[in-house]
DNA sequence: CGAATAGTGTCTGTGAGACAATATTTA
DNA sequence: TAAATATTGTCTCACAGACACTATTCG
């Protein structure tokens, strides 16, 4: 049989009821793309990379950042690769969104991709002229299926945001209520009232008796988010 | 370089901008495990099958029925695969929950695992001597991670019995709004109260006009459950 | 003082939980 | 008729939405 090159080593020791090892069977290439999401000017936006194509006279086309999973590397650890190498962002905690699987969903051959959600405040993304952050509203075509997975990033993300104050950490605390409210909006893209979002929040927000005396009116106190789970 | 057996054929003829193909990159094995759901005497139940490991000597261990993705094949496909072969049985919705990517969950190598939850009716599940019907509340030790798995399809099937009767179709319509009740105390393991119960699902159900005689006292009438989205 | 913003009082409607009453059948 | 089950009435509580009012600051 001929040699095997580039597969696991330890892949070639276990062999199943057949006689066969995991290496005799053929193995899609796994990818992970990532819908990076961020708060701009009160709008919620993802970072979009231009095709390599582009570089080689092909056409221009946006797409998530993304990469082949490395031998060793786990899901995540390759999607903090691919940010660091395609955005230059460090330190996140990405998300498993989905699978997708169509086998001609790749024209390059077999490749699963595995869908990610990742969050992170804007001024952390360095602007780039391979890169760019667009608002949801205002999506281009991408390529792949990639739409379909900022379609479920922004749905995860919702229903986090519904369902506790700044889940994703996109506010530095402590903060007023009435920029955990400006950020909800941005991401729900729905205008909230103040004193229904007040009642719902601060059950789980600690009030640290100081003020904020940035705005004009009166000034508004300052809240941390309460551990989840504490009374 | 050397030959590369058992991969894509057309993964051969993309080269990145490095001039390498998809197939110069290792890849990892990419396995199914599901966990096969039923309610079975009032109690939620998992279909486990003994490893094959057992058949050569070794120590008999329980596992959630799986197998290799196979070129050219979805996730899905995979997984009634894996069913039809190990647990005999046919036509069923697998539903995809979570990849599994620890490096080392898996003895024999590299391999991915993307855990699925699938639901049907315990009377079309056949017997067999190495598989078996245990419930939730009392698993045994389970091989890989595939308690892990368990728990995220329980986790599931429960979500979605919360939101609407019967999402699973557990039960042959037209039914009784009894048996309706006790397939959720089932699956959610806890009691409802009857009329609580009704109110909450009578929006989503058909009522038929037609009465069942089973029991002993009034007859219950029988309803069918409504299109999702109907009014 | 007046504009602007923060925060509270309170009314209303909705829906879940709970208990009680009524309805219809079989033994 | 008594027991069993189905179905409805209704009370209470919690909470979201909505509007109005009070509180505090800056210009």
């Amino acid at each position: 049989m001929s040699k095997v090159v580039g597969v696991a080593a330890e892949a070639t020791t276990y062999r199943d009821s057949s006689g066969r090892t995991l290496a005799d069977y053929p193995r899609p290439s796994v990818a992970v793309d990532t819908a990076l999401l961020t708060v701009t000017e009160d709008r919620l936006s993802v970072l979009l990379t231009l095709t390599e194509d582009a570089a080689r006279g092909g056409k221009a086309e946006w797409r998530l950042p993304g990469t082949f999973i490395h031998e060793g590397e786990t899901l995540a650890g390759a999607v903090l690769r691919s940010l660091r190498d395609k955005a230059g962002v460090e330190g996140l905690a990405p998300r498993q969104l989905h699978v997708f699987d169509d086998p001609s969903r790749d024209d390059r051959g077999w490749v699963l991709g595995v869908a990610h959600l990742d969050v992170v405040r804007a001024d952390r993304l360095p602007e780039s002229d391979r890169t760019r952050l667009i608002p949801i509203s205002e999506l281009p075509p991408l390529k792949y299926d990639h739409a379909s997975i900022v379609e479920f990033a922004v749905a995860a993300l919702r229903a986090d945001y519904r369902r506790m104050p700044d889940a994703a950490g996109l506010l530095e605390p402590p903060f007023t209520l009435r920029a955990l409210r400006h950020l909800h909006e941005a991401v729900l893209g729905e205008r909230l009232l103040p004193d229904t979002f007040r009642r719902s929040m601060t059950p789980m927000l600690i009030p640290t008796g100081e003020l904020s005396r940035d705005g004009r009116g009166r000034p508004a106190e300052l809240y941390r988010p309460r551990a989840p789970g504490a009374v």
